[in-house]
Formats: C-alpha cells, sequence, structure tokens
DNA sequence: TTCCGTATGTGACAAAAGTTACCGTAATGT
DNA sequence: ACATTACGGTAACTTTTGTCACATACGGAA
C-alpha cells in the first residue's frame, strides 16, 4: 500500500464527499498538526481553538475518572472529525475527553472562525457535522450497552474483536494492563477471563500480544 | 403557577432566542403533538418524520437492551429538542432509543423537509441544533461516568439527588422497582442501599415515596 | 372491616468483580 | 552477565452485586 503524504489526496480520499469548493477553501486556509504516538491531542478542561479532521493515523478517545484513570470509548480514523471539538470550537466550550493518538497521526486545524460559514455555506460539510455528531452518539450509546447491561466477560470479548476488526489484524500487540485500563478493572480480572477464554480456544495468549482465532 | 397553553407564549418563553422570523415560520408550518403520561413517544427502530421540540412535560429517554430492559439516560423538558430526531430526521435514520412521556407533554412536530431550510437560514436554529447536540452529549458523558467508575451505592444517591433537582421537589413518588430498573439492577439491591441510606439520615422511606433530607 | 394486590424487608446464598500477595519469566539496559 | 523492570499466572480472600424464597405491611376497593 502506497503512503500518502499530500493533503489534497488525502482530503480526496477520506474527504471525497465535500464540494471541490470547500476542500479548495480549506486547503487554503487551515494548516495542518501531526502529533506523534502517544501524545495527548487533547485533555479534559482545554479549549478549542479549532475543529480538528483527521487525516493520517488514529486516535483513542477517552473518558477521565476523578481520580484519574481513563476509560475507553471510541477511536478516530481518516475521515473522521472530533465531534466535541466542533461543537465546543463553535461554542468556545471546554473539552470533556481524552484525546490520545495511537500512531503517527496528522489532522486539519479549521480556525473557529471559519465554522459558521462553513455551516451556512457548504450543505456537504452540514451533513458532515451532523453524521460526525449522529455516529459519535450513537458508539457511546453502545458503550452505554455494554457497561449497563453487560458483564466483563462479554466486554472483553467485546473489545477484543473491536480491536482486530479495527486494527485490521489478528494479532493485537497489547498487554492485560492496558486491557484492564482501557476497560476500567484490574490486570488480574482481565488475566483470568483471558485465560478462560484461551482455555476456549477463542484466542492464544502471548506476551504483550493476543492472537484472535475465532 | 399560570398554565401556558397558547404556543406563541411558550415559543417565547422555551425558545426565546430563536429568530422572530424562525418562531412565526415553526407556528405556520408545524402542528403540535400531545401524548398522556406513559405514551411511548418513540421506540427503537422507528423511523423519524419530523424533529421534536418539547413545548410542555417531560419525556424520559432510555436505552434498551436485547433482553427489553429499559436503562434510564435523562430527561427532555421544554426548551429541549430530542438529539436525535433531529440528526435521525434529517438523514431518515432509525431511532436508536426510548422516550415514554412522564406526564401530559405537548411537542412541536417539525417537518424533516424544512429542516435544510432551517439551517442555512437562522443562525439561532443552527447553534441551537449544536447546543442540543452537545448538551445531550455531555449528559451521556456523564452517564458513561457513573456507570464505568461508580458503585451502585453512589449511583443511586445521584440517581436521586437528581430527581430532587429536576423535579423540584423533595417528595419522590417512586417505587423501589422503578429505580431498579432504570438504574439496571434488581429491587433487593434497591432496597438495601435505601435502608442504608435512612438509616445515615439521608432520606426517609415510605411507601411508594422517598423523601430527600440532606 | 376484610380482602387483595402491590410494595417493601430480609436472610441466605451464589456469582462476579476487586484486592492482596507472591512467584516466575521475558525483555531491557548497563 | 547481571540487575532491573515489565508482564503474566495464580491462589486466597473480601466486597459487591444478583438471586431466591418468603414474610410483612400498607392502601384502596368491596
Amino acid at each position: 500500500m502506497k503512503k500518502m503524504t499530500n493533503i489534497p489526496d488525502i482530503l480526496d480520499k477520506h474527504f471525497g464527499h465535500f464540494e471541490p469548493d470547500l476542500k479548495e477553501l480549506l486547503l487554503q486556509k487551515c494548516h495542518t498538526q501531526s502529533y506523534q504516538a502517544g501524545d495527548f491531542m487533547m485533555k479534559p478542561g482545554q479549549y478549542f481553538k479549532f475543529a480538528m479532521l483527521i487525516l493520517k493515523g488514529r486516535v483513542k478517545l477517552y473518558r477521565e475518572s476523578d481520580e484519574g484513570t481513563e476509560f475507553f470509548m471510541y477511536y478516530l480514523i481518516p475521515g473522521n472529525a472530533c465531534a466535541l471539538s466542533i461543537i465546543c470550537a463553535t461554542k468556545q466550550q471546554q473539552s470533556e475527553v481524552l484525546a490520545k493518538a495511537v500512531n503517527h497521526t496528522t489532522v486539519l486545524m479549521i480556525p473557529i472562525a471559519m465554522m459558521d460559514d462553513l455551516m451556512r455555506k457548504y450543505k456537504s460539510w452540514y451533513y458532515f457535522v451532523l453524521e460526525t455528531y449522529r455516529a459519535r452518539f450513537e458508539e457511546l450509546l453502545v458503550v452505554i450497552d455494554h457497561i449497563a447491561f453487560k458483564g466483563m466477560d462479554e466486554r472483553l470479548e467485546f473489545y477484543l474483536k473491536k480491536q482486530v476488526d479495527d486494527l485490521e489484524t489478528r494479532k493485537l500487540n497489547i498487554t492485560h494492563q492496558e486491557i484492564a485500563s482501557d476497560l476500567s478493572t484490574s490486570r488480574e480480572v482481565i488475566s483470568r477471563l483471558l485465560k478462560k477464554m484461551e482455555q476456549q480456544h477463542y484466542i492464544k495468549l502471548y506476551r504483550s500480544h493476543i492472537e484472535w482465532l475465532k
């Protein structure tokens, strides 16, 4: 697979539904920003000055508890936008979530001053914003389903399956500890359940990685 | 307190930030719909033909599990809109939630055909939609905080406090069973915890109602 | 008043999840 | 090579939550 490095191509590929005018405008007026794997892209309490569109990479969104533990909610991939950044930028609100770059990530930074105009002039933008919100909202509902209605065993299975699907690989490079903190539980609980899943031949366990067999 | 029955007054009171033109248009083109206490206003899988603005009453929003148990998320009151109805109406998507009228409720039904126009012509509408989404999103995040990070005791306390604040009364007409299903647990668990709270003089228990003392 | 349905209280138990403690081993740095 | 750290396994135990069984109490209807 060839790696795209030039912004117009990326826009075409991941934001192809934008009107040509809109793409043109974004290219002219907006700059990009890159993050290294592990960088925090936003933290709770931080103010937005830009709406962010994901061009390259992968971003992990967390909710943070009072005690600072991080609960994983969903990923953003190229073609997505940070829903909160759009709205909070428009309304000058603080961030409510934690966003962390999973790998090297590039985003397009749209200044808040442009938002009103985009919304009024470009139908494709307004649909995009609504769709962004709807999609994130739906993901939150699924998260709620899991923590409200399911046990840890099902949540773990769902989590692993989601990783496999999202990352498009059966070999997950992840530790028990990471899974535990994503699901807001303890490492021992995860180890126990993983061991059970291995005995049922759903997965195979290695040091620092897990193979999905199903 | 005098009860308002005429729509223009209600619009002025609860949607005063709308431009006069916008209010005028809504009055001309939209009809209202009323629901009795306990009526389902929408169910999962149902399609939207209208975006709904709450004019009078109170609506309870639930997420439904596969087994049909209902998990309470938040209330809508006059001045609110159903976020999902706005977006799903625009995009012709199915409902993902269950909405139930708590008491006699009147809503303004905005046909989906109008949405694009409203969005483009009325800045106050577009801000309203974003704000609606942001507010609901934030409520979902708080819900997630509770079920992900807190135990049942804290969740119960928060639930009761929220009822007291939202309904503006210290006397809650609610049964243990109702609380249990709102929080997706069993009646016995709630009875136990309520008893503990009563011993700590946080509340006083009666048949079919609870008094908040704190 | 009596009857009856609903609401609540409670003990005993089971299951799930969280905690503590400790061990072995793989990976890493010096 | 050696020490150090990170990762994972596991037993024993506690706490929390869920379930079952059954008792009791209240409040409206007849």
